[in-house]
DNA sequence: AGCCGTGAGTTAGAACTTCTAACGAACACG
DNA sequence: CGTGTTCGTTAGAAGTTCTAACTCACGGCT
């Protein structure tokens, strides 16, 4: 007995309709980039012609911020299972390369090249925030505060307001942001195809990477 | 005396045709992104009627590599500068994260999201590997080698093709990188205005950044 | 059961875009 | 002073997003 799909039946067909109109967008996506995303593409391949599609999303730029929210909660459903399955850091971070790979223009989408005038809508933000708050368990979770916090440790402590209540120590917000900038520094990197004729192996080097953050 | 401007007078107006649709690209990239250039627009803005820039660049295509060229090349020139005048590793660095502030666009052209069929050119490339030696002089520069390789560094050391015939010690090629892949995970997450609203400061991050990287 | 309003899908069309084709005119060169 | 290359033009094809107006069928209510 899965979910009942709650609603009237209009409201059934219509989430379903939308859920197609998602999954060959993703389809486009993965082959050609979001600007390539085209909408009259879409309702040929689902066999509607052309403007019908704006009745489930008022424009394209809202699609693709749907698009761009199911995105960023994928990730953040990986992440928070992952710990909840009892993943370290380490695990963490080899769920993100994982993940990243599976889709590399998914990974664009959320943390790719922005338009100017786009600001993100209050859901993804607190998407976000949720995976911070994984990220800051794990790195609470690593190793006590042993050493005196470091000048840019005292500096993230006095503006914590990206923590959001979050009791970890000055440390662990410094490792929080290290496994996100330096992760993300190499995987967006190799996405990109920079490392391509390089020879070396990029895992290894995001494995190095990883080791850097966790401390060893 | 600038340069004469060598060229028959015919080649000499083009040129100056093409400075100028590469001039109001620019504007358009830098206020919309580069996936909202128009070649109409510029064609407008410049005071020709449209398919007359098709004399000038094959394609929009064109037009946006020729775009993407010129950003590595002054990338590359800035870099080689700084290394000229003396610059160290951090020199190097800030005067990266001052080139991607001046124009973020230009710097998500050159690191941003690609398009999935586009393969960059031979010239790129090659730039590419010009930066590539600025950064692996000022690593090796930095300090000799101690400590025994790591396995990460016996493998770049294995695979040093990117490297081409530099004669930078196994450490210098795992500092370069993380020069490389550190700095590009803060500042592209900094310019994709990841950070705002976080409270914190990105310069301090970036500065932190750097002095892992050159040891202190 | 039957009405009937809401919403889905249609076509037509406006305003864009890139890019090709054919034409005229201006310019540099022999 | 011709002559040919090249530049800029207009016309138009094929594509895009998106609006407007119309039809028609489905689903809820009496």
């Amino acid at each position: 007995m899965g979910k009942p799909d709650a609603g009237t039946p209009r409201e059934r067909y219509r989430a379903q309709v939308r859920e197609e109109i998602k999954k060959y967008a993703w389809e486009q996506i993965a082959t050609a980039g979001a600007s390539a995303l085209s909408l009259n593409a879409i309702a040929k391949q689902i066999g509607m012609s052309g403007p019908a599609l704006y009745r489930y999303f008022a424009n394209r730029d809202e699609l693709i911020t749907e698009l761009i929210k199911d995105a960023y909660r994928s990730l953040a459903d990986i992440l928070q299972d992952r710990a909840e399955a009892g993943a370290g850091l380490d695990g963490l971070a080899h769920a993100l390369r994982e993940w990243a790979l599976a889709d590399p223009q998914r990974y664009f989408l959320v943390y790719g090249t922005p338009v100017p005038g786009y600001h993100a809508p209050a859901d993804t933000t607190r998407i976000t925030a949720e995976i911070m708050a994984v990220i800051l368990d794990a790195c609470t979770a690593g190793q006590p505060p042993v050493a005196p916090p470091s000048p840019l440790e005292t500096h993230l402590d006095d503006h914590r307001v990206w923590a959001r209540q979050h009791p970890a120590p000055p440390s662990a917000l410094r490792r929080a942001l290290a496994f996100w900038t330096r992760l993300h520094g190499v995987l967006s990197l190799e996405l990109a195809g920079h490392f391509d004729g390089m020879g070396f192996d990029p895992a290894r080097l995001y494995a190095d990477e990883i080791e850097g953050v966790t401390g060893h």
